[in-house]
DNA sequence: ATTAGCACTCCATACACGTGAGTGCTAATC
DNA sequence: GATTAGCACTCACGTGTATGGAGTGCTAAT
């Protein structure tokens, strides 16, 4: 954008401003606050460009200016000052981040929450993909004539395990031998590479007990892909009740709504990564109604990848008022999406070699 | 309590009227929608006796009366009269209730918010209790030289995993041995009942190796405990917002944040269900600060012990204005825990006669 | 190009006032 | 003695109006 330089300062100074106090801002506050000696009058004339060109809004005649979606752009884009964190919110955060949690879902749900702490915006991570990855380890345990509890080792070291029921009984023999053959069939392969001749063969060999090996091999799929699925964790909804733009019940309420169904999360998550936005190194930027969702439409998304390895494998986001500090949360993003990668690194291992 | 019969069956129509519309209700509109012919004047004599006997409150001088704790609960205690569900209400329950879920957490989850959904009140739901079911299978599996997961079948089938870091590698014959040994040792048996010569006599038998024993049992006891003690479902939070009362922020958001620490919503329910209150067949009902947590101080709250077999194991409770329809819900938390119940009872299995 | 000055706009706040729902009391009535 | 009609009084709430302040836009002077 060939915005002239003063101009850009002056965009710059009222996002700054609006940040801060979630108030339109006038031309005198600027004029006062900055150093460089302008009168009033000639920022005014100033944003009356900058409005025109499309930068600002105005709430309405006689107040100040409220910088508009593509002044936000601009400002994440070209002009926001970089954010340096001090040693005590980088230390804060690191503390924070190094739990001692072992379960993957008490981890995700945990760090959910601790990233919102820090943040103070609400935060929304999704569970690792795991349909990708390859099942290690599966194996079957008859609880009684007719239920058996499935567990699930994948590839990346994620344990799960689901119970089922039976149509009709069946003996521990036969459950250990379908244990012993789907282990020897599928491990190593992902949940996608279970081909029909794989299946025919498993069955093939269960004589006169072909038919719970669908059933089984139905709740293994679903577990797997349950996690993709529905796992995506919301925590700090709460912080809404922050911001003055959302001092409206209703709109609360209908975020909150929103945010409550996970399905819906999931997927505005996974548009926002892939929709075209604002790239501050892995930080993508999406700005007021742009993700599509109405919910959102004063709102801003800030969507980070996580990954184990080099494989990329969920996406943290936060939610905030479209004035929310880019700068800060740019930064504090970065730390934390570093953070949450070393973290699950230690706890989901790649498979490498072994076996 | 030796109230007139006309006096209460006027308390009874203040605290109807009062449930319906959530505003302070005149000496008129009780005198013009109850057909024994007695004029307002009357009914306000009677109101002003009713309030200095501490069953109505004036929110101010010229305001209608609206009832106070004690109001409600002489309201439920008395006078109320028994709701009758309709077929309708009765079949869209059970329907609801028949869900083909296989995984206890999901389980919880999706009935916590179909209750509240049926009900249209905030739902809270603990798990069940699991460290007094024994243990009936532990298996360790390796998943590289320093990391294990632990699979565990509880007697009642409810099967549980966790992955665990070691402090030094460890090679997997020997994690083969002490899944065995644990599963020998501890299978039948409570982990209260683990006690410290079991452990040694484990120990013992892992020689070079008995360094590892604690640290898997602290996982394995933590695993156990941590269903129940942070396992609280909590539905429809929102569902707040649709009360009039609750249509200031701030006390919405108050409770709210309550809701979201499983803490405190726990232990709630723990005291809720301890508390004297006002009972009604199984339905424990609590009126008002009664709960002695400040942010309950004008809700109510209802709950009912599920169980599984003849062993109670959990509790659900519903949250509302105290002015929510104690009649109706009063039915509604019979049926829903009876088929929560019965769910319940088909998903996990009590152990009997089998290994 | 910048600025001082001024008229104008619009919002927020406060205040006054009328209205309606409700009470409490008293005197009349059954 | 219980019930009721009637009336004065209270309080919350909505509406209309005035006022002040913050801000803009324009013009003329620097």
């Amino acid at each position: 954008m060939s915005l002239g330089e003063r101009k850009k300062r002056i965009l710059q100074a009222i996002v700054d401003a609006y940040i801060n106090t979630a108030e339109p801002v006038g031309s005198r506050a600027i004029a006062n606050i900055n150093a460089w000696g302008l009168s009033s009058a000639t920022i005014r004339n100033e944003m009356s460009d900058l409005e025109e060109l499309g930068y600002l809004d105005k709430p309405h005649t006689s107040a100040g200016r409220v910088p508009s979606a593509l002044g936000y752009r601009m400002y994440v884009d070209q002009l926001m000052a970089q954010y340096r964190m001090t040693v005590d919110e980088i230390s804060a955060i690191r503390l924070a981040m190094t739990m001692k949690l072992n379960e993957l879902d008490e981890i995700m749900a945990q760090a959910t929450k601790i990233i919102s702490h820090l943040t103070s915006y609400t935060t929304m991570v999704t569970a690792p993909q795991m349909s990708k990855t390859a099942v290690k380890h599966i194996e079957l345990y008859p609880i009684d004539a007719v239920s058996l509890v499935i567990f699930l080792v994948t590839g990346s070291g994620v344990a799960k395990n689901r119970s089922i029921r039976l149509k009709r009984p069946i003996d521990s023999i036969a459950v250990t031998r379908l244990s012993n053959l789907l282990n020897s069939k599928l491990a190593g392969h992902t949940i996608e590479e279970i081909t029909f001749s794989k299946i025919q063969s498993i069955r093939n060999e269960m004589h006169g007990n072909e038919d719970i090996v669908i059933p089984i091999l139905e709740q293994i799929s679903e577990c797997i892909h349950a996690i993709d699925n529905t796992a995506v964790y919301v925590g700090g909804a709460n912080k809404i009740f922050d911001f003055p733009e959302y001092h409206d019940m209703q709109k609360a309420k209908q975020l909150l709504s929103f945010l409550d169904t996970k399905e819906s999360v999931n997927e505005m998550l996974h548009m926002a990564s892939q929709q075209q936005g604002i790239q501050k190194g892995n930080i993508h930027i999406i700005i007021g109604e742009q993700c599509g969702f109405l919910e959102m439409s004063d709102l801003s998304m800030m969507t980070a990848k996580y990954a184990v390895g080099d494989r990329i494998i969920g996406t943290i986001g936060i939610i905030g008022p479209t004035r929310m500090d880019y700068a800060k949360m740019v930064s504090s993003m970065e730390l934390l999406t570093e953070a949450f990668n070393h973290i699950l690194t230690q706890v989901i291992k790649e498979e490498k070699g072994d076996t």
